[in-house]
DNA sequence: CTCTATAGAATACGACCGTATCCTTACGAG
DNA sequence: CTCGTAAGGATACGGTCGTATTCTATAGAG
């Protein structure tokens, strides 16, 4: 056999670079060619890594996902109840550049996965595997007392989803509000979630 | 002078079958082409009535910003304190096709605004009048001690507003948890604005 | 070393894009 | 009625898109 080449790490690459371009311009900046150019290759070149654009998407959605489930898990360090359920929505705002380009691409695939079936599904797994850490840590704090007998996790769980989503999109488009944003957020979180 | 046209009313036609573009396809099915077919005119004649398709799009979004503020004037009748929040919050939300293809709309020239500051400043614009409305609701409920004396009312209107984009976009792409997501958006206002 | 299959670049092609430029038609002022 | 002007259709142009195809060079098996 000749000349091989590590393709899943190939593909990774182009990914990165890909999401880095949505970040930048919206997913309408995102061609076959400029997103060889950003991961610095031949247009020829990401062609032999995926079958097509909407693979290149597909992928690359799928990289945001791992990437929304690795920063929730960084930062389940233990603090105060409310103040680790602070961190675990303030992770995935748009509060500094890094967080914000990353919101941005996630709204942009979300967006997309609105007219498009293959992406919307990969929305939808993301979103249950958070819904789900979510509501495993709710109920944790349920069983320990700390929550009002009635509370149903499940349903705080997309409260605050839905919270954080809802900022997230107002955040990135009216960036000078975020300060006041965050303010809301968390008189919200200490309504929605009363901690014991 | 020659034949003349109401310009501004053949405008608003466009727009109309523009936003019933994106309400099916998406901003990516939006061409100055398409657009005009939707609106049973000839791509010659819509750029009469626009210097270009950024135009197009600004007089769109301004469409979409107007409708936002009738669809919640609509709403208006008074009935039980929370009810009526229920249905302020529900009008907005894709639960059925129109509601569903508004908020489609919606998604997208929100999307589009995070890299495009002139449609991001009409964005803002129709958030401020929204925000002032709820604000202003919440205020006289405070006034009426219907709600407790520490409440920051315009946290809250923010935090509403949050909790409907951020359901809007799940239900966008999960049209399936609609009924689910429902649910937990009643949990989440009763929690939130505790009727008095 | 030789040969072959792959990496990767370059190029080609047809489609659609936004916009500019005609051209024909028909209304309305004089 | 006549004529200038706006309405609106048709077409042209340069550019970019996704993808298919072609070419060169190189790494690895024998």
């Amino acid at each position: 056999m000749p000349r091989t080449v590590d393709k899943e790490a190939q593909r990774r690459i182009v990914g990165d670079a890909l999401l880095g371009l949505v970040s930048e311009h919206g997913l309408d900046g995102v061609s076959v060619r400029t997103v060889a150019a950003a991961a610095g290759k031949s247009a020829g070149a990401v062609q032999k890594y995926f079958s097509g654009k909407d693979d290149m998407l597909r992928f690359a959605a799928e990289l945001v996902g791992e990437r929304v489930e690795h920063r929730m898990d960084a930062v389940d360090p233990e603090g105060g109840t409310g103040a680790v359920l602070r961190e675990l929505v303030l992770a995935t705002l748009p509060v500094d550049p890094p967080r914000r380009a990353e919101a941005a691409v996630r709204q942009a695939f979300a967006t997309r996965a609105v007219h498009h079936e293959e992406l919307a599904a990969i929305q939808r797994e993301t979103d249950r595997a958070v819904r789900a850490a979510l509501t495993e840590w709710f109920e944790e704090l349920w069983e320990h007392g700390r929550l009002e007998p009635g509370a149903d996790c499940g349903h705080l769980a997309d409260a605050v989803i839905a919270l954080a989503d809802g900022f997230t999109m107002r955040m990135l488009y009216a960036p000078d509000e975020c300060d006041s944003l965050v303010a809301a957020l968390d008189t919200a979180l200490a309504r929605l979630v009363p901690v014991g």
